[in-house]
Order: C-alpha cells, then structure tokens, then sequence
RNA sequence: CGCGGGGUGGAGCAGUCUGGUAGCUCGUUGGGCUCAUAACCCAAAGGUCGUAGGUUCAAAUCCUACCCCCGCAA
C-alpha cells in the first residue's frame, strides 16, 4: 500500500519500521522540526526522523501541517492512507479527507479509555492493571476516531513507564501492520463515549509528590511518570528526585508508620511518611546530582532526625 | 553562545573564598566480641585531588584552555 507516515517520538519509530518492513511503500515521512534540545540548545532530530533517514524515505518537517502549500503537498503524493504515530499536531478536516483510506492512528491504551497525549503514563500513575494498544481511524476530536483493531496487556506489578512505553510501542507497530493488511476487512466501531476518560499530557507539576496520597497511589506514579517529569519532593529547599520507590513493608514485618513527608533512616534505609504508612525511597537524586541508590544519598547527605519532604 | 551545579581512595561527600602533613560516612581486607549477625570494637589496604599548561619556595586550593557528568529550561 502506498503510505504517507507521520510521527514524531521514540514511540513512532518502530511501526514505521514494521510498516516499511511489511512492504508497504511509504513514499513520506513528516515529522516535528528539528528543535534546540536539551543543556546547550542543541539541534536535535526527531527519533522518526533518524529512522527515516536510515531507511531512506524523504523527510518533510513542516512547522505547521495545516498550511495550505503543505496540505496540496500531500495531496499530491496520493497515498491510499496515511499512518499516524504520535506526531504532534492537530489535523484539519481538509487533511483527513485526503486519502480514500483516511488516517490511521496507533493509540497506546484501550480506547476509549485514556485518551490524550499520555495515556501509558497515566495507566500505570492511576494504577491500572491492564492496557494496551489500538489502531482507529483519525477524526476531528481528541482520539475519539472509529476504533480499528485492539490488543491487550497486563501491566507488570513492577512495570515502569519507560519499559511499558517500549512494549507498547512494539505491539502498536504490529497491530499497524495487522491493521494495514485486513484494513478492508475491519468494521470500524465508534468509540463508546460514556467509557471515555483522559490522560492529559504531562506537566513538571504532575511528578510533584502529595504525601497525603496512600503509598500504593504514590508508588504508582513514581512507576508510571518516568522519565519525565519524574517524581519529586522537597529537602532542604532543593529538589530530591524519587526515582524508584517500593513498599515499606515488602521484606520485613515491621511497618515503618510516619506522618506526611516524614523522612526516616531505619536499618540504613531511607522511609518517607505518606497517607497511612510509609514507602521506601530506593533510588534518588538531589538537584543538581547523579541518581544513586538511597544508600550511597545518605553517604554523604546525613539526615536530621526532624527531616521531611516539602 | 539559554541558566546553573559538579568531577577528591571502590561509593557518596567535606576541604577550594583565607595556597603549606588529604579528611568524613559507607564499602573492602584482616583480627576481636557474640549462639549469631547486615550490629558492635580494633587494625590495615586503597588517592598522579578530570586533563594540559601557567603563577609560586610551595597548588586539590589561584590563573588559562580543554574533556566529561548532572539539575533547570525547552
């Protein structure tokens, strides 16, 4: 089939892998622009991009989609349809309308739930037990197209979004191959509204910690808000990192009971006080440091005995 | 030239402003104590103080250049 390939992130790159792998001819990839990126503003390009460029597939990165001389371009490439991964920007009708087959989008949840920009991130954050990933077909609201094909997934005890993100990525790009080859087969099925819920991109205030929170609902977001924004508290007036975290009771008997934000050394590890109990910081980094084991931390940083999280 | 912090025995840090014997916590090794121990006591090993140059009687410390790591911001 003949494809135009949008995308963006890390996320994108294996379905277009597969999706070239498939032998599908995948004329175009647009992508985000090259932005300054990271310490020292580098230029840096999109992940997608570097992939295209090693398969050998033209890259075009408008600032905007939406411009009409970018619109006519696309239109003039004449896909059968075009792929949609994660690519950053809001298509207008007159886009959608291009290709006889539309567009299809690869969602990493299980429509309808978890729409937006965030969706692996807030599954495991919220708790969720279960994901995965779902092929629709593009229309004008916030993921709320036809649904294609679904596949599902048990979200580890342990799991973290990094490594959920790299699963689903892989599955996603399978069930776009899936998608591709049955296309004709497949009775798009509208998404039921009322099941619908969001995961709104994230913001640096999301990792900030609410110690009033259980510990189970903070593990969960020290798990599912990596690597970005990570979760984080205050000591001493600087940032402190919780990297990895895990039950205050997991290896022994004893619970360590703290009020709120509490932070305590028991058998040289490191317990912070949340809504009814307490979890053990594994893994931390204060501002400015490399993360370390909460061990090597408090080599160098003793705690006083009223010290607590901000 | 986006802002900022940092590179000191295996780990995490202090010492740098006010040059002059390299220090702390932990780990490691040996020994002791103990029914026992990740606990406690004693002892030891282990560092060209990121790299290169400069100033000086003397540089981890002051000056210059470079390399690497990290936080913010995007």
């Amino acid at each position: 089939m003949k494809l135009v390939f949008l995308g963006t992130p890390e996320f994108a790159v294996p379905s277009l892998e597969r999706t070239v792998g498939a032998g599908h001819e995948v004329v175009a990839v647009y992508t985000q622009p090259d932005r300054p990126k990271g310490r020292g503003q580098k230029e840096a390009m999109p992940p997608v991009k570097e992939a295209a460029l090693r398969l050998g597939i033209p890259v075009y990165q408008p600032e905007r989609v939406r411009r009409p001389e970018v619109v006519e371009q696309l239109r003039s490439m004449a896909p059968e349809a075009r792929v949609v991964v994660g690519y950053g920007q809001i298509f207008s009708r007159e886009i959608l309308d291009i290709s006889p087959r539309g567009m299809i989008n690869v969602h990493a949840s299980l429509l309808p739930k978890y729409r937006g920009a965030a969706p692996i991130q807030w599954a495991i954050a919220r708790g969720e037990t279960r994901t995965g990933v779902t092929t629709m077909r593009i229309s004008e609201g916030l993921d709320t197209g036809d649904i294609l094909l679904k596949w599902e997934t048990a979200i580890g005890e342990e799991e973290t979004a990094i490594e959920l993100g790299q699963r689903l990525a892989v599955a996603g790009a399978d069930l776009l191959v899936w998608t591709l080859a049955d296309f004709p087969a497949i009775r798009p099925e509208p998404q039921d509204d009322a099941q619908a819920s969001y995961a709104p991109i994230l913001k640096k205030e999301d990792g900030r910690i609410d110690w009033r929170l259980s510990s189970g609902e903070i593990l969960n977001r020290i798990r599912g808000l990596v690597p970005w924004p990570g979760c984080y508290g205050f000591l001493r007036g600087q940032r402190l990192h919780i990297w990895k975290g895990a039950r205050a009771d997991a290896e022994r008997t004893c619970r360590v009971e703290l009020p709120p934000a509490a932070l305590r050394v028991v058998d040289r590890k490191l317990y912070a006080g949340c809504g009814g109990g307490s979890i053990e910081l594994r893994e931390v980094q204060l501002e400015g440091k490399k993360r370390m084991p909460a061990t090597a931390f408090l080599n160098g940083f003793p705690l006083g005995a009223e010290e607590a999280l901000a």
